[in-house]
DNA sequence: TTTCTGACA
DNA sequence: TGTCAGAA
């Protein structure tokens, strides 16, 4: 079992995992803020990453770039320690986990559209007064 | 020199 | 998100 241990021994500094998973500094430091990875510190408070951070990170940015907010890169992280679908698909996403999400994305579309309806009612209100 | 935190756009 | 300042 110590490939395990060696995956998670924080040895990398963030310039290096800058360079691998093509994050900027304040991109990891934002999903560190948003606990979806949770680096190791070391002398004068500077992050150290395992290779497990990097393959978190890789994957947020993937999650990213499909169109997925934090909120749910959160929840499919989760998913993954919490319940069912452990191990199997690294890879990519499971549809249950893809539906799921995208179920909310849809709402929260729909809420926002609904809000700008809203505000759009404002001035016309206004006008008529 | 590199990284950290906080803050502003 | 990028970027800047001030500190370690």
């Amino acid at each position: 079992m110590s490939r395990e241990f060696r995956r998670a021994m924080p040895l990398l500094p963030i310039s290096m995992v800058m360079k691998l998973t093509e994050l900027s500094a304040r991109q990891i430091r934002y999903y560190e803020e948003h606990k979806l990875i949770e680096p190791a510190k070391s002398e004068g408070n500077r992050r150290m990453f395992s290779l497990n951070d990097v393959d978190a990170l890789l994957e947020i940015r993937d999650l990213l770039n499909q169109g997925i907010n934090i909120a749910g890169v959160k929840k499919v992280f989760d998913m993954r320690s919490t319940g069912g679908v452990k191990t199997a698909d690294k890879v990519s996403i499971s549809d249950a986990q893809l539906r799921s999400i995208l179920r909310e994305e849809i709402q929260q579309a729909q809420i926002l559209e609904k809000v700008s309806l809203r505000n759009g009612d404002l001035p016309r209100i206004k006008d008529e007064f």
